[in-house]
RNA sequence: GCCGGAAUAGCUCAAUUGGUAGAGCAACUGACUUGUAAUCAGUAGGUUGUGGGUUCAAGUCCUAUUUCCGGCACCA
């Protein structure tokens, strides 16, 4: 039952028996459930009796692990039979546990006073261990419920990276720290996108500049989808629980909800997504099946009561915004439907030069509806995954779907490489029988309509978090805050009228322009300029206005180009206009 | 929600074993009138997140609480 780790996951596995074995040198009743490595890193987990390391306490750890490794790790293996491992570990309810995946021999590691199951052949590795060719970093302490449940309890984890040398820690801490100034809530802070108060924990404020790069996307939504028959509505905030009863939210999702009770005794609750007032206004009318698919979308703020500790900038947040959209199809239409909003997904994503990678997740112990539907819904979503993204273009995610359908969600990852869901595109079978929908069909019978749920962004709030991290904080030109800054040379007042005319004309243009006519000097002004990463910054002085001359810098360069008036001009308002959607 | 950590000027951070809260940038005022990544001088800015406590004395110790950070669980 060994496991056959890569190189990488080997000195991971090895770095945290180390610790473990330095943590129980310490803690002598200490009781390792396990140590886990990937090839990322590695977690130690083990209980200490309630006690947790604090990561104050690394140093100390750190210079016990030296101790340890200055003398040559005692190292053994040994094999036993099952009733003789039940008494090496019978104070140790964990490892009790993992024997009972054994049959009768059980591979055992002994690491000076450490006895674990050895799952992984890294004993040459530990025994060449010295303080010299030990390398390795000590992340975080945490503590992780037992085997992932939340009703057990919590023992220590000790999370760490162990590298092959000194060149490898090195490379992996300038990239921590890279990732670090990447992080979209410290552009977010510098460039004045979004900030939170603690009074409303969870909830941006959208600040002026970053609300215009919010807008620029929803403007890019917006054209996309009406040019693929999309609908938009709004909606109201507010409902009565009447509502979220018959939807199954009341049962299902009560607990992330914001409930209130109205003056006159009516609860009510804030919405943490549209479906239902999509599905209100398909029903607030009769319908035919010549009107489908309907699509109709929002872009409604919604509220999810999310736990304190999930909170993440804009990449969790309890108050978003969804580029939401309910699709009502006939089942005949599912692959096609799902084939154009996989077209509309590809095109807006490398709008940004983004790239993701859809997980689809199959039907739940727990599913309602009829099993033939359940697969036949999920033989047409691989054939249109296949057709799109190639056989091994995506993930199966077996059992997570929804409870009332499959679902297809796209993954990106942040700067510190963590994996958040973005766009979601789910089927659901129940909500229409549950709100009792109908359309007419061609022989005038009524018939069930099937609903996808989609969202290309996913929250627009986490997908500026990704954006921002993606392009750190140098947006393209068409979604960023300001897009040319003007720096006259002087202010004499000649030049201040002429700055202030081509100001206008990009203003006219629909470009967003602004003047630097702070009392400073020029190279400052540039710096600042490069600081607020404007894509585009135009020197203007004497030379330029007497010979129709633009001189101008694009971000994050050094120097400076020269071009004629209209020629400039002509280029900047082409690289700041929104990519336009062509239709099919 | 759980475990660990943190909170000092608008921002980034100092403050020895408890002993007078500081700096840089930003802001403001003035001078300079500027040609390509920080001009000079000055001024102001704080009940050290909030509430309790210990002490002659608390940014520093204890306690409660809020928010944030890193994990875990959660994530329709």
């Amino acid at each position: 039952m060994k496991k056959i780790l890569t190189d990488k996951e080997k000195i991971n596995y090895a770095t945290g028996i180390i610790v473990s074995v330095a943590i129980l040198n310490k803690y002598k009743d200490a009781k390792l459930n396990q140590v886990l490595a990937t090839e990322k890193d590695f977690n130690v987990d083990i209980d200490l009796n309630g006690q947790f390391i604090s990561t104050k306490d690394f140093s100390e750890l750190e210079e016990l692990i030296k101790c340890i490794l200055e003398k040559k790790l005692v190292v053994k293996t040994k094999t036993v039979d099952f009733n003789k491992a039940k008494e090496i570990f019978k104070d140790n309810p964990y490892k009790l546990k993992q024997l009972l995946g054994f049959d009768n021999n059980i591979p055992l590691i002994y690491v000076n006073d450490l006895v674990d199951i050895n799952y992984a052949g890294v004993e040459d590795i530990l025994m060449s261990s010295t303080v010299k060719n030990t390398f390795y970093e000590l992340l975080n302490s945490s503590s992780a419920y037992y085997e992932n449940d939340a009703n057990n309890k919590q023992i220590d984890r000790i999370n760490g990276i162990g590298f092959k040398n000194k060149a490898e820690l090195k490379e992996f801490k300038t990239k921590l720290e890279e990732a670090k100034k990447r992080d979209h809530r410290k552009i977010g802070k510098e460039l004045d996108l979004f900030m939170f108060d603690d009074t409303a924990p969870g909830m941006p404020y959208w600040l002026p500049n970053g609300l215009i790069l919010f807008n620029n996307l929803v403007d890019f939504w917006r054209d996309v989808h009406k040019k693929n028959n999309y609908l938009e509505f709004s909606a109201p905030q507010l409902n009565n629980s009447e509502l979220w009863k018959t939807s199954g939210h009341w049962d299902h999702y009560k607990d992330d909800m914001f409930v209130f009770t109205d003056a006159d005794g009516n609860e009510q609750a804030l919405k943490p997504m549209s479906c239902p007032n999509a599905i209100k206004i398909f029903s607030s009318k009769q319908r035919s099946y010549k009107d489908l698919p309907l699509r109709f979308s929002d872009i409604d703020v919604i509220h999810r009561n999310e736990s304190s500790g999930t909170l993440h900038g804009l990449l969790r947040v309890r108050m978003f915004r969804q580029d939401d959209s309910h699709n009502f199809v006939m089942e005949s239409q599912i692959k096609d439907e799902f084939r154009n909003i996989f077209e509309i997904a590809k095109y807006m994503y490398e709008a940004f030069g983004l790239t993701f990678r859809p997980t689809l997740s199959t039907r739940p112990d727990d599913f309602m509806g009829d099993i033939n539907l359940w697969n036949q819904a999920e033989r047409d979503l691989k054939e249109v995954l296949d057709e799109n993204f190639g056989e091994n273009g995506y993930d199966i995610n077996p059992g997570d779907g929804a409870f009332y359908g499959p679902k297809i969600d796209l993954y990106m990852t942040d700067s510190l490489k963590r994996k958040w869901q973005m766009g979601t595109i789910q089927l659901d079978f129940q909500l229409p029988r549950r709100f009792d929908l109908k359309y007419t069909n061609k022989d005038g019978e009524p018939e069930i309509p099937v609903i996808i749920h989609r969202t290309i962004y996913g929250s627009l709030e986490r997908f500026v978090g990704i954006l921002t991290e993606h392009y750190n904080g140098a947006y393209p030109m068409w979604i960023a805050p300001k897009q040319v800054n003007i720096i006259p040379v002087h202010d004499g007042s000649e030049l201040m009228r002429y700055v202030k005319d081509i100001n206008e004309e990009l203003e006219d243009s629909k470009v967003r322009s602004v003047i630097d006519d702070s009392n400073e000097k020029i190279g400052y002004k540039i710096r600042r300029s490069q600081i607020e990463k404007i894509p585009t910054t135009f020197i203007i002085g004497n030379n330029e206005m007497e010979e129709q001359l633009i001189s101008y810098r694009n971000y994050g360069s050094q120097t400076t180009n020269t071009e004629s008036y209209d020629e400039a001009m002509i280029k900047i308002k082409t690289l700041s206009k929104m990519p336009q959607y062509k239709r099919r």
